[in-house]
DNA sequence: CGCATTTGGTTGATGTGTCAACCCTGGCCG
DNA sequence: CGGCCAGGGTTGACACATCAACCAAATGCG
């Protein structure tokens, strides 16, 4: 029909390529691991991130604020999905500054992340470390900051208006 | 509290860190892409996605199951969106076969997407292709399609039984 | 022929993510 | 002191994804 609406200078084919493999393997990998991780576990991506601040937190307890940091959620979204955990047993909200409520990991928590942890690991192991080997691995986590780094610094001086508040 | 559940054998730090990086870097990337569609075009990435697909195709036309092999989704997944595009005009489905109706780019649709690809490619390049740089790029896009196969041959001798079909 | 199976597609329920609006408390400044 | 306002957190409405169940035309085989 057009076959060059997307095939302006922007990208050429070779790039083009890349880019749809990179799209199609963070989603083939993460329906993967995520389907696995709901079957066996019954946690979701979601879930297993929270969990796994939580529990590699000294205290196993942190503010919600905190978690946004780690995980780069909006605010709503942790505050849905916390509810939700916490309909479920996995944490608890202590209310000890009476504004600020503490995100407690509960036993029940603690045990769903430990019972999944290994399999999960052993997952990204075969499917990621091992088909890239240790190299390719380093290599991508380090392109990876890269990347990030560039949206962050372009966030800050381009967004929106209503968001921008640097100007 | 724990510090070591995720720690076990399966990941070092490195390699850990590695993973991390990934996938902060695929939130981030896709979060950053997928908000400025939105706000500048009203397009969420699925949209986008099919848009893309239909508008290279010959005719302009599609059968959801093709789609459904070009992005992998869900068939599921690809009704209820293909119902929402149409109530939204991007889309038209044409019942030529009486039974698989056939899913065709109408003209809001095929502006949609033209108004929208290059500032879209123009994003992935900044933010990917030239952070990366080109050969960082192919070279990715070369193990991502190592991962994408490694999963596939997994999930046909390891898959769920309900599913497997196979041995 | 007739019945079962397959297969492409739809539907409904439920869980999840995002946006915008709101609430509440503490700190700031008059 | 007192009003304001910034920031953490919540809520509601809506878009989206997934699962399981279902539907109907086509195929296959007794």
């Amino acid at each position: 029909m057009m076959g060059g609406v997307a095939n302006e200078p922007w990208l050429d084919d070779e790039e083009q390529q890349a880019w749809r493999n990179f799209l199609l393997m963070r989603r083939t990998l993460e329906t993967h691991l995520t389907r696995h991780l709901q079957r066996e576990f019954g946690l979701s991506a979601s879930d297993f991130e929270i969990l796994v601040n939580l529990s590699e937190s000294v205290t196993g307890r942190m503010r919600a604020y905190e978690l946004g940091e780690a995980t780069q959620w909006e605010k709503s979204r942790m505050s849905h999905h916390l509810s939700r955990m916490e309909k479920r047993g996995l944490i608890r909200k202590e209310a000890c500054d009476a504004r600020y409520p503490e995100i407690v990991l509960t036993d029940e928590g603690l045990a769903a992340i430990k019972a999944c942890a290994p399999a999960h690991a052993r997952r990204v192991r075969e499917f990621f470390a091992d088909v890239l080997g240790r190299d390719r691995m380093v290599a991508l986590g380090e392109a990876s900051a890269e990347v990030v780094e560039a949206v962050e610094k372009h966030e800050h001086t381009n967004c929106p208006p209503e968001i921008r508040g640097c100007g």
